[in-house]
DNA sequence: AATGCAATTGCAAATCGTTTGCAATAACTG
DNA sequence: CAGTTATTGCAAACGATTTGCAATTGCATT
């Protein structure tokens, strides 16, 4: 059997965990997601799933995104004006690059933000659940 | 004439300049937006528009929103899950935590993170055109 | 103040991303 | 292998926003 030992098998043991079946189209969607280095949308999850099992629809890419995200199993991510695009939450938390031209994403992450935040939650009387910090940017030219 | 003085000669400067036309409705429109101290959603604004001058609708403050934003004389935020809300531009710029129970939206600003977040943009060599910093969180019962 | 014309309007219909009702189908249980 | 129950695909519904269009209005000109 050729089965590459991504986290997928994880995937399955989550859902399952939920009480949930591993049916065809879950599991189809579930190899995408686990080898997926990029942030996907919920149409090019379908289309890819789609290319590899015919039948799978793209309700079913969405039910099974929320049903991942309820599990906490993946992250999504609205970012201006797109559709949500998705990533596995397997990965250490970062915080997103947007290039404004290309739509290109890259990620980062920065102790020191992390930190700020909690500061500035602490000292406005809250404490945070989860945050948003996205830089919309272009590629600097000048050297 | 009790005329108030706030912004809303300026917003009327602004269309004007853009060379718009002052309308009833946008004249409506443009008084809410230079009273609210909130961050109203386009139905809100329509709402309160609607309450003084019964012909305002709905399509008219999206257009009237868009020529604003348009103009920078508003922020647009498209905050988690809920319709775009709009602020005035002229306020210092500032990010937004948000109450996840309440919806309640409090601004705060901090310098060390937007220069942290200059310097990041710079490390990945980018220039920052926008960002968005969202804090989601909740009171803290805990003293 | 009356005229003309382009900008603006309200309305309804269209759009986009996403969710949902439903009857048919497939997973797991025993 | 059968029975229950979750899950499916489809199409229709959804909420927020945008748009086409014919009627109206602002405003620069007379």
């Amino acid at each position: 059997m050729s089965e590459q030992d991504t986290s997928d098998r994880d995937y399955e043991s989550v859902l399952r965990d939920a009480g949930m079946r591993i049916t065809k189209p879950r599991k189809t969607i579930l190899e995408i997601l686990a080898e997926g280095e990029d942030h996907p949308d919920a149409l090019e999850i379908f289309r890819r799933a789609n290319a590899r099992d015919a039948s799978v629809s793209l309700s079913t890419v969405y039910r099974t995104m929320k049903a991942l995200h309820d599990c906490g199993a993946i992250h999504r991510h609205a970012f201006e004006g797109g559709p949500a695009r998705f990533e596995q939450a397997d990965a250490p938390h970062h915080d997103h690059m947007i290039d404004v031209d290309t739509g290109e994403i890259v990620e980062f992450r920065s102790e020191k933000i992390e930190r700020l935040q909690e500061e500035i939650a602490r000292e406005l009387g809250y404490h945070i659940v989860y945050h948003r910090l996205e830089l919309y940017g272009r590629k600097r030219k000048t050297r």
